[in-house]
DNA sequence: TCGCTAATGAAAGCGCATTATCATCCAAGC
DNA sequence: GCTTGGATGATAATGCGCTTTCATTAGCGA
C-alpha cells in the first residue's frame, strides 16, 4: 500500500528525472537535469524539472547542494557526508568522499562548529587528462559567477 | 603624485564605506555595509554603495567573498589565505585564520586540486554566549537562502 | 572663488533563476 | 473504455540583487 499523503502519479518525467541524477552521480543543475532527462523524454520542459526536483527534495530522495557563487545544483539524498570538486575548466561539481575531519578547532575561541562545507577547485580527470578523442559532454554555461575570477 | 589612471575624486561616501569594512573586520554584505557606513554619512545610497564596492574591489583594496547560498560578501584584500565561519543564528560571517592544509589528496584520482575553499557552520561568540545584554546589531536578512535548512 | 565634471541619491531598469498560470494531456481507478 | 483530477509544457510573471539613468551636489585644480 504507497503512502497515503503522497499520491502522486508516477508519470515518464518525473522518473527520467530521478534517473538522471542517478545515473550521474554528481550534483546537476536544473539545466543538466533537463538536458539528461531530454533524452527519455523528448520535449520535456523546464518547469517539469523545477516542480520535480522540488518535489523530490521535499519527499527526501533528492538533497540540494549549494556552493559558492553558484546556483543550486541537486543530487542523490542519503549519501554519507562527503564534499564536491568543480572543476575550473568545464564547471561541473563532482563527489569527494573524503573529509578533513575535525575542524572544530579551526574556529576562533567561543565559537561552537557544528558543521562545515569544503569544495575544491582544479581540473577534473577529464579536463586534466591529454585532448580527448571526443569533448565532454553536458558542461554547464557559466553561472551565476560573481565571485572574482 | 597619485596614479593618473585612477583620478578618483576623495568622497566622504567613499571613506566611510572604506571605514566600515576596516572596522568590521569580517566579510559584510552590500546592506551591512549601507548599515555601517550611514552612521558616518547619512543619507548614503545603496546605489553608492554598490558603486563603490565594485570600484575598490578593482583597484584592490576589497576582496569579494563567496558562501554556499549567499550573496557576495566583501573584505578587505591583502590577509593571507584563511576562511570563514557562518553563525547559524545571526547569520554574520566571521574570519578563520586557520586551514586543514593539504587536501590535494582528498580528490579522486585522475583529478588535480588547485584551490579549496571552507566553510565553518555554527554559534559565533556572542550566539553561543548566554543571553546578552544586548542583542547583537546589524543582523543581516536571510539572504538568498535556497539552501537546504 | 569659479568652473568643470566626477560622484551621489532616488528611482527606474535589467538579468536571470525560479514559479505561477492555464489549456491540454494522460495515469489510474471504475 | 470512460472519467477525473493531477501532471505537463509553453509562456507569462515574479522576486531580487545589482546596475543604469539623470538631475543635483560637491571635490579640487585654476
Amino acid at each position: 500500500m504507497p503512502d497515503l499523503d503522497t499520491m502522486e502519479r508516477a508519470t515518464r518525467q518525473r522518473a527520467a528525472i530521478r534517473e538522471a541524477l542517478e545515473a550521474a552521480a554528481r550534483p546537476l543543475l536544473p539545466d543538466e537535469v533537463l538536458l539528461a532527462a531530454s533524452a527519455a523524454v523528448p520535449g520535456l520542459g523546464i518547469a517539469t524539472v523545477y516542480r520535480n526536483l522540488k518535489l523530490l527534495v521535499e519527499e527526501g530522495a533528492l538533497r540540494a547542494v549549494a556552493l559558492p557563487g553558484e546556483n543550486l545544483r541537486y543530487e542523490r539524498a542519503g549519501h554519507h557526508h562527503h564534499h564536491h570538486f568543480q572543476c575550473k575548466r568545464c564547471q561541473r561539481v563532482f563527489d569527494v568522499h573524503a573529509c578533513p575531519g575535525d575542524l572544530a578547532g579551526l574556529a576562533p575561541a567561543g565559537f561552537v562548529v557544528q558543521d562545515h562545507e569544503l569544495t575544491l577547485y582544479g581540473l577534473c580527470s577529464e579536463c586534466a587528462a591529454p585532448p580527448a578523442r571526443k569533448p565532454a559532454a553536458s558542461r554547464p554555461r557559466n553561472p551565476r559567477s560573481k565571485s572574482v575570477p
